[in-house]
DNA sequence: TTATGCACTGAACAAAATTTCAGTACAACA
DNA sequence: TGTTGTACTGAAATTTTGTTCAGTGCATAA
């Protein structure tokens, strides 16, 4: 009934492997999409064709499957969160939004769904989302302390805000995605799109809005 | 159980609408903290003090309690919006973060469960609360007409990102409130807070966050 | 070749959630 | 007074969801 491996020739793990690779994948596009109370462990094994029992034989349990799927985005984002936080040590100050360029447009290219999955990380209030969202606020917090040593910023910027502004902003791509590619119909994380608001909301914090009189 | 109406005119549904709206506000905050697919119509039953039939009664399914609670949702907040737009009208540009002022203190104060189950309906993306979205987006795309007409705006400022920008930072104390609650132990709406944010973000916004040479 | 191990299947089972419905209580009206 | 309508109950029926497990097939080791 079912076909065996798509390969005319039988890899060792290959086709061990594509199954439960396979669940990984599909239940984190799903769990980003609906929600991990809003998807099936049939939804899952459908999708990714392969049989119900497979979650169980890989993963124990849904749950497991949702720690699985956490502990992979964890693993693969939080070496790209350290390559870029280490990309803007040098930065102008006034691109201090760069760093999360080469972040985005990372996943952009090679792993879209993980943008969804961290913009469900955020709403749902688990506490590895929050850890997350911690961490990013930390690099934004050091990032501003760097403003302050070297002199940067006028005397009356809000301390305490400024970083949670800049989150804020850097964040409602991720969390308006939706929004703005149906409103608009294209993603924020299109390559021109994406450095317009850079420049766009760089150049409105820099030096304001306000047309002087 | 519940009193009945003492009015000369006799009330029909005074005692009918009493379980009727236990379960609909228990159901917007349980929506509102947990999703709609994370909670059962036993925990709303048991949480409203009724039976779990009564919610079949009044809404024949689970499904037709969530719309139920978007419709009340939507009326109420629908009556709120205008009414914070009509304020805007005289606005001083610099702040034109204030409609949302009386919007979000009319919330903290009345009806706190609103602002969490806004966040939700940011985060689902269900018709209705991307309708929401894009009403809220419109608000600020009409004021930043107004800034540019009235010849307030720098010559250079993104004409396409800038509403969308105001929209990411005032949403931003909404997506992030759980995490901003947990991490600085105050919540954005109290009323001081709220405030300094204000402040904040319309200095920021307004003439810029970088000391002049 | 046989044996072992592991990915994988899917029907059966168990648990959990939703819906149904016969029946109770009470208010309004005749 | 009796009758009708409606809110409300909660156990039982139904449907959905998660887990188990006996069994299949294939790859590698002995």
């Amino acid at each position: 009934m079912v076909e065996k491996a798509r390969g005319s020739k039988p890899k060792p793990d290959v086709r061990a492997a594509a199954g439960r690779d396979r669940l990984l994948l599909v239940a984190m596009k799903l769990f980003a999409e609906q929600g991990f109370d809003g998807v099936t462990v049939r939804d899952i094994s459908s999708a990714a064709n392969v049989s119900v029992g497979l979650i169980n034989h890989h993963f124990r349990s849904k749950e497991g499957l949702r720690q699985a799927v956490d502990d992979y985005f964890i693993n693969r984002t939080g070496a790209a969160i350290e390559k870029a936080l280490d990309a803007t040590e040098n930065l102008d100050p006034e691109l201090v939004g760069e760093f999360q360029r080469n972040w985005i447009i990372r996943y952009r290219d090679e792993w879209p769904e993980f943008v969804s999955y961290f913009r469900r990380a955020i709403v749902e209030t688990s506490p590895w989302g929050q850890s997350l969202l911690k961490r990013y606020y930390d690099s934004l917090q050091r990032m501003v302390d760097r403003l302050e040593a070297d002199g940067k910023l006028k005397s009356d910027v809000d301390r305490f805000w400024l970083p949670l502004i800049y989150m804020f902003i850097l964040m409602g791509p991720i969390v308006m995605d939706p929004f703005i590619k149906s409103t608009f119909g294209h993603s924020t994380y299109e390559p021109q799109m994406w450095s317009r608001f850079q420049k766009a909301f760089t150049a409105a914090l820099w030096t304001g809005i306000g047309k002087e009189p």
